[in-house]
RNA sequence: GCGGGAGUAGCUCAGUUGGUUAGAGCGUCGCCCUGUCACGGCGAAGGUCGCGGGUUCGAGCCCCGUCUCUCGCGCCA
């Protein structure tokens, strides 16, 4: 026995080892005193042992001392455990320790925080003990896997050529984008550096001085308010930028290293395997976000038409007064009783709506096929669909006279969409009057063929729902998203246990500023619009397109990137279109301009967030399970202490006088 | 900056219509216990009910203000 700590760590010992002389040290999980017996779970960072220890031991006396989370050495032998006390849940489990000698390396003070256990604790509390939050099993594993993903993302990026760069931390302040962390000069008095909201020009510098392939696992900092899954201060993008490449470059570039790394750590999960391409204003138009959840099979859909000129008013009134105003409808199977209807329209007064209009279908009570169904029926079932459902139904073709089923409806539906496919609404409405009948005060108000071309157009049947949204589309379409996931969450509608990723690409170059009554670009200033200079001299700014995308998975943004406008012509164009002169280009990006004059590759690449992606495979709704010595929400840091203070003597070497608000 | 939720023992929480001495589990301390692994049993300590004000004979509970944490909005090219 040699080292002074230990021989093995607590994760290590089997039945292998029965018989050694070992020595171990941990932290002291929990104690189980049996008075005469005593038990110690010694833990590290690999496992968890049993210790054993007899009252005849020469380590009893110290083994009743010791209390949770002190760190101990143990010698003892490794025995197993007598037969019918092994524990299957524990690696460990068939041996432990029989101690001879126990010493205390350090105590530990009453917890304000358990270590053992999986209770849910304030989270002040557990940012101020940070390193006993860390100890506990869920997070540190959470750690350890974040660490793991990280490998397996640059042996990844590596494997397809990427070569990882280091960018400066202290750098200029850029415009637009988020509020920049400041670090104030001391050799020049009143100047200041920024830290990075991301190494974008850095890299796209690196493109230009022809390093081809570029990424790191880059630090971040933006000083913007905090949400669950964004962390106040700093954050980590795996960011990307590559040479001579299109759009499509990245993607193929991108998709193995995010599919890849999401099938190695999903836990077996499935994962897309070709992300779809969405555009923009597909997406809004379909989920209502630029950042969809895949997950829920409801996707929007216009139906503006049925709406003009009918018995609902509030609508046909709000379409003929202006032509953008559309109405949409938002399909939910299944969704088709009065109880979820009314529980969706008063969440929707509960989101400061004025309601939520709605359509389901139901069967009329004791309904009875007659001659004319009969016939129908006789008739869907000649068709290959038909006689499908027909076997489902038993066999035979309902008669005259009898009941109608569960599947009857589903042949009954069949038939009403081929009436419908072929013009015939009217027929396909009487037959609705008859065995099934739509509910809602919309269905009333517009009608049976309205109502019918309606449940036609988004495949509905009876048993489902449909909502409806109106107004101008820029201004409800974030509601109608909500909706539309509120209506997936209620009703199960969401496969959860898969990751389901797109693109979402097209995003506009530029968008109106309603405030300041001008452009703006709407995302990256440094994006190449689509058409290039051509577009941006003879079009309307609002109308174009920039090559910039993002990676979405499960509704979470991943990253967003684009391919650089490298030309100086088209860039002095497009910042001009937003209102800055050439001047401003030079004073605020003066190096990456220069370097666009002396021969700049087309480039392109993104920036998937680090840590969003960890919290995606860790199952944790909020980042900061997933980062280890995060903030609070107001920025501060409560284990460390930051923001402090500085000293007068600091704060005169940096020239600064403080200028505090009135207490 | 704004809105929602929360704040009761070291920790997790209960606390009825405003009514006697504010409870439980975990943890801590003491005693008992030789096969537990969320060990068990008995007992004890532990409370500015976030803070301040108000209503009331009486406030953990009602009202006003305020602070802290959190979720969201704004913000995040």
């Amino acid at each position: 026995m040699t080292h002074a700590y230990r021989s093995h760590t607590c994760g290590q010992l089997g039945i292998d080892h029965a018989g050694q002389d070992i020595r171990l040290s941990g932290w002291v999980h929990r104690v189980r005193d049996h008075g005469g017996l005593l038990f110690i779970d010694l833990r590290d960072h690999y496992g968890l042992t049993q210790i054993v220890i007899d009252p005849a031991s020469s380590a009893f006396k110290m083994a009743e001392k010791v209390r949770s989370e002190w760190v101990i050495r143990v010698d003892g032998k490794v025995q197993p455990r007598p037969a019918g006390t092994e524990n299957h849940e524990l690696p460990t489990g068939l041996i432990e320790i029989a101690a001879r000698e126990i010493t205390v390396h350090s105590e530990a003070r009453e917890l304000p925080l358990p270590v053992f256990g999986d209770t849910e604790y304030p989270e002040d509390i557990r940012l101020k003990y940070r390193f006993l939050d860390l100890r506990r099993e869920r997070i540190h594993n959470n750690i350890m896997k974040r660490g793991a993903i990280i490998d397996s993302l640059r042996a990844r990026m590596k494997g397809q050529g990427f070569f990882e760069f280091q960018t400066p931390i202290l750098t200029a302040s850029s415009p637009e984008g988020a509020r920049d962390y400041l670090v104030p000069s001391r050799v020049h008095p009143g100047k200041f550096y920024a830290l990075p909201q991301a190494p974008q020009q850095f890299k796209q510098l690196l493109m230009m001085s022809g390093f081809d392939r570029y990424f790191q696992i880059a630090p971040c900092f933006r000083d913007e308010d905090a949400r669950a899954d964004r962390s106040p201060g700093e954050f980590y993008q795996l960011d990307i930028e590559m040479s001579f490449v299109t759009q499509e470059d990245v993607f193929e570039a991108v998709e193995p290293v995010l599919r890849g790394v999401f099938e190695e750590f999903g836990g077996g999960l499935p994962v897309t395997q070709k992300f779809p391409h969405i555009a923009f204003k597909d997406s809004i138009r379909w989920y209502g976000t630029d950042k969809p959840d895949l997950r829920n099979p409801i996707k929007m859909q216009a139906v503006t038409q049925h709406f003009a000129g009918s018995g609902f008013k509030v609508f046909a009134g709000m379409i003929a007064s202006d032509p953008k105003v559309e109405v949409w409808a938002i399909p939910v199977k299944g969704g088709g009783s009065r109880a979820f209807c009314d529980r969706m329209n008063s969440w929707a007064q509960g989101q400061g709506q004025p309601g939520l209009g709605y359509v389901f279908w139901r069967e009329l009570g004791d309904s009875v096929v007659d001659e004319q169904l009969a016939r129908a029926f006789a008739l869907v079932a000649e068709t290959p669909q038909g006689r499908k459902l027909v076997a489902e139904s038993g066999g035979a073709v309902p008669g005259v006279g009898t009941k109608l089923s569960a599947v009857d409806t589903a042949i009954l539906n069949f038939g009403l969409q081929k009436l419908q496919l072929e013009g015939k609404l009217h027929e396909a409405a009487s037959w609705w009057s008859k065995y099934m009948e739509s509910a809602g005060p919309i269905a009333k108000n517009i009608g049976p063929e309205r109502t019918e071309a309606i449940r036609n157009q988004l495949g509905l049947n009876v048993g489902d729902a449909v909502f409806f949204v109106a107004g101008v589309p820029a201004k409800f379409y974030k509601f109608a998203g909500e909706a539309r996931t509120k209506a997936g969450e209620e009703m199960n509608l969401i496969a959860k246990d898969q990751f389901a990723f797109c693109w979402i690409v097209d995003f506009p170059m530029y968008e109106w500023n309603e405030d300041e009554k001008k452009v703006d670009f709407s995302h990256n200033p440094f994006s190449m619009p689509q058409g290039g200079l051509e577009a941006l001299e003879t079009r309307d700014p609002l109308t174009i397109n920039a090559y910039q995308y993002d990676i979405v998975c499960n509704g979470v943004e991943l990253s967003s990137g684009a391919i650089r406008n490298h030309k100086p012509d088209v860039m002095k164009k497009a910042f001009e279109i937003a209102g800055y002169p050439e001047d401003v280009i030079i004073e605020k990006f003066g190096g990456m301009y220069r370097a666009f004059q002396y021969g700049a590759p087309p480039h392109g690449g993104i920036a998937p967030g680090v840590d969003r992606i960890v919290m995606l495979l860790c199952n944790e709704p909020n980042i900061r399970e997933v980062v280890l010595f995060p903030m609070n929400q107001q920025a501060e840091d409560l284990l460390m202490g930051a923001p402090s203070e500085a000293t007068p003597k600091q704060l005169r070497e940096l020239h600064i006088r403080l200028n505090l608000p009135e207490a």
